[in-house]
RNA sequence: GCUCCCGUAGCUCAGCAGGAUAGAGCAACCGCCUCCUAAGCGGUAGGUCGCAGGUUCGAUUCCUGCCGGGGGCGCCA
């Protein structure tokens, strides 16, 4: 077998010896495969005796013996052996692990397996708010959504990317009305003869600075709030003007979104937008129909759902809201609306929420109601994939000193500035290459930092920790690649496809084993939508490199052969390593 | 009040379809550059896995309760 998880292999055969010996149909589950501890001297664990002991009747170290006699090793594996209670250590052989790796070195995916059956799956992600500038609170949604994307891509879906803006809603009044004023004020500013250009670029130079004047005067002056209120009428009702300074607003918001992204690296653009607004013509839509299907009732005065299963302890049930008292529409509206569009229109078979887990309760809901109302079926799922704050070293969600919230653009460009002073303090590259490598090594830093915790937990965000020299960081992933492509171009050769792999050392089999499972990796990722787990994976991978690295040299060994097998190691490994850092979303400079 | 999540080394975190002596990285201490990038490697020290029960041959992992922290809960999105 060259793509998939070994441990699968190893699976069957331990079911198959598990019938064999017990006449017993055992699931690849039940064969309870593991790698191994470490230390124990033994590549994978079987621990299938201990639940099929019981079952017998006889104790797990029996079962255990009973299921080695049974076992076919083949030409993969060691003659399996019993050890403590009842576990059955396995141990890959030599030469067949050689022929796996020789066989993954040039196998273009790495032994990862495509999905037997692609899906067209929606990923929502991102979703700033226009008028904004966007903020940390933006950033976990983004980088996990990219990598999101990218997996299940590699995987062989189809991801549809869904960037969700907040354009519309009350407060876009006085956004319009003060836009209004600006180009007004501008105007009368300017000298007859300076050309009318438009105008809006420089009237919102900075969004968030924007943002507090309009809330100000919206506070301050009554008279500007009563013509906010009357502007939300003209924007809801499409007056042509009111519309069009709307449109400059998101148009100068989508500017500011592209510059994050191009930055980030990340592959969202307008194509992938469609704003909270589109949804506007649905939503009379999904209140009739939710009545129709008899799902939504009056209370209070407001259209609600009452989904299923949800009621506040007092066994009063919990609304979702999706006509407001006074005829507007909420979230949950919208939400339903979009997703219904999406369901249908988009034709997706599984839609991805990343949104922070706060939302939980309401996604929740909304895919209850939406499994009512019929949108969502078996065959069309919509799952939310939450996410833990950004939290400051104080504990506390990260804010600026003044307590106001991170400007994004602002934390990627001090990632970046920090990541240039460490490399004009030790990088090998000239002033001009070590611009794109500080690039790299910055946003590599920001992104790792956020992809390597449990993705619903809280995480700390620390300048010192993400950039640390050592450790489990990026850079130090990075720095691992370099080194193997360093010692790839000064071997000045090709590493020829026939080339045998050999184990001299036991650092050599350590590695080949650690790249061996480099398909597994990427099926816990996807499958529990943990970023995590592959960033533990290549960790593992590249400190098993380092190990590697330190006992076998690679460009003068004691022969030809053994010279061959470790290039061809260091190849694998460097693809690895890209290959995964690829599907993070980060990148791996070739010298650093 | 109801409800969801979290609590693992001094710090930041993995591990948790129950399984062998609970792992990393920082920080501390001790070593290793005439040799492929020392942003590296090896070693020492550091833990009642919040507390108390329960289920089990076996619990950090599952269940219940409690304590501590955070989030959510009808007209913001």
């Amino acid at each position: 077998m060259l793509r998939g998880d070994l441990a699968n292999e190893l699976a069957r055969r331990i079911a198959d010896a598990a019938k064999e010996a017990f006449s017993l149909d055992i699931t690849l589950q039940q064969a309870v495969i593991r790698p191994s501890t470490p230390d124990r001297g033994a590549d994978y664990q079987s621990n299938a005796a201990f639940g099929l002991a019981k079952k017998i009747g006889i104790s797990p170290r029996e079962t255990a013996t009973r299921i080695t006699e049974h076992f076919h090793t083949g030409d993969m594996l060691d003659p399996p052996e019993v050890s403590g209670a009842g576990f059955v250590n396995l141990t890959l052989q030599d030469t067949w692990l050689a022929h796996h790796i020789e066989a993954l070195a040039t196998d273009k995916r790495l032994g990862t397996p495509e999905v037997p059956t692609p899906q067209r799956i929606i990923v929502d992600y991102s979703g700033p708010n226009v008028a904004k500038e966007m903020h940390v609170g933006h950033l976990r949604s983004t980088i996990i959504g990219d990598s999101l994307t990218r997996l299940l891509r590699f995987q062989g879906h189809e991801v549809v990317p869904q960037n969700h803006l907040g354009d519309w809603g009350t407060p876009f009044g006085m956004l319009i009305e003060h836009l209004s004023e600006k180009a007004r004020e501008t105007s009368k500013g300017e000298t007859g003869n300076s050309t009318p250009t438009h105008s809006t670029q420089s009237n919102i130079a900075d969004l968030n600075v924007f943002y507090q004047e309009a809330r100000q005067k919206f506070d301050a002056d009554p008279e500007f709030a009563d013509r906010a209120r009357t502007r939300v009428l003209a924007l809801q009702s499409g007056d042509q003007k009111t519309q069009s300074l709307w449109k400059d607003l998101v148009a100068e918001s989508e500017r500011h979104f592209q510059e994050v992204y191009d930055l980030l690296h990340v592959d969202l653009t307008p194509e992938n937008a469609r704003g909270e607004s589109f949804y506007n013509q649905y939503l009379p839509g999904i209140v009739a129909e939710l009545e129709e299907k008899n799902l939504a009732v009056m209370s209070e005065g407001a259209v609600c759902v009452f989904p299923d299963g949800f009621t506040n302890g007092d066994n009063t049930p919990v609304p979702l809201i999706i006509r407001k008292s006074d005829g507007g529409y909420t979230y949950d509206t919208t939400d339903l609306g979009a997703l219904r569009f999406r369901a249908q229109k988009l034709a997706a078979s599984q839609i991805f929420y990343v949104v922070g887990t706060p939302q939980r309760l309401h996604f929740k809901m909304v895919f209850a109601t939406a499994q009512q109302a019929g949108w969502l079926t078996e065959n069309m799922r919509a799952e939310h994939i939450g996410f833990g704050s950004v939290l400051g070293e104080d504990g506390k969600i990260l804010r600026t000193r003044a307590g106001g919230s991170v400007k994004l653009m602002d934390l990627l460009r001090e990632a970046i500035d920090r990541a240039t002073v460490i490399l004009a303090e030790r990088s090998e590259l000239n002033a001009q290459e070590r611009q794109d490598v500080a690039h790299a090594v910055g946003i590599g830093a920001v992104k790792y930092a956020d992809l390597c915790n449990d993705r619903e937990k809280d995480y700390v965000f620390s300048w010192k920790r993400m950039l640390a020299m050592e450790g489990n960081t990026a850079v130090y992933l990075q720095y691992a690649n370099a080194r193997i492509k360093s010692v790839v171009r000064k071997s000045n050769s090709k590493v020829p496809a026939d080339t045998s792999i050999v184990f001299a050392h036991p650092a050599e089999r350590n590695l080949a084993i650690k790249l061996s499972r480099f398909p597994a990796a990427i099926e816990a990722t996807t499958t529990g939508r943990e970023p995590h787990k592959l960033c533990n994976y290549l960790y593992e991978t590249a400190t098993a490199f380092s190990g590697f690295y330190e006992n076998c040299p690679v460009l003068h060994p004691e022969n030809e052969e053994l010279r061959a097998s470790r290039l061809m190691l260091c190849a694998l490994t460097s693809n690895i390593i890209e290959k995964g850092l690829d599907l993070l979303g980060i990148e791996a400079p070739a010298r650093l």
